[in-house]
DNA sequence: ATTTATTATCGTAATATTGCGATGTAAATA
DNA sequence: TATTTACATCGCAATATTACGATAATAAAT
């Protein structure tokens, strides 16, 4: 076993479970601070400020990258990483319809 | 290797990224919504509606209950699982602060 | 054409996660 | 007391993730 067994939930369920997870590590929170906070959004000046190997950043990147939310664009002689803000914005409403759910309490507890 | 380096993060980014990762499986997720829809809250209710042995259901409410975001409390000869409210309130804010963050594009974007 | 700079990919070792059956535990019931 | 009910925990096999060094790949500079 150790497989997730994705067919058993709603397509929505699936979706929101696998952004979260990508999102789910501090290496890939920090570089997406990192580039909100326009410090920079060159790879390389990642690998310094993380303090991780440049294969190991380049690998978060692709995560990221997989789930749309950011976009590596060519910029001079390297590439420039920025927030895709449709796709962020998306994430930002299914998150709110998740998180901002009225949660009742049951009589037992 | 194989190790997060949570030593080179900052607490609030590590805390972060943990609580996502705990939400970023679809097991969790459907857990979650289905103690929210107050349809029940009995563990064994959620083997039969996810599909699941009971001793990986059993391991995801443990997890939960790791985060702090579900509390199970005896009644009758059951658990009754409910969310934290006081924690699901804070968590709505963390995320808050991280995804209703100011987004702006960069020049070379 | 060669070198340099920047990023991506490959292969691998260490570790973590997922899911399950089996077993343990605790309380209610017969 | 023995049994049943409802969960928790253990131990395991399969798979996934993390991080890294080495090595492409690409484009600019020399």
């Amino acid at each position: 076993m150790g497989v997730t067994k994705t067919e058993i939930y709603k397509d929505e369920q699936n979706k929101l479970a696998s952004l979260l997870k990508v999102l789910g590590h501090p290496a890939r929170i920090t570089i997406l601070q990192f580039i909100i906070n326009q410090k920079s959004c060159i790879c390389n000046d990642l690998v310094e400020e993380l303090g991780l190997a440049q294969a190991t950043i380049s690998q978060h990147l692709k995560e990221l990258k997989g789930i749309g939310i950011i976009q590596g664009s060519i910029d001079w002689k390297s590439v420039c990483y920025c927030i895709e803000e449709k796709v962020w914005k998306e994430f930002q409403k299914d998150f709110n319809i998740f998180f901002n759910q009225d949660v009742k309490v049951h009589q037992c507890c």
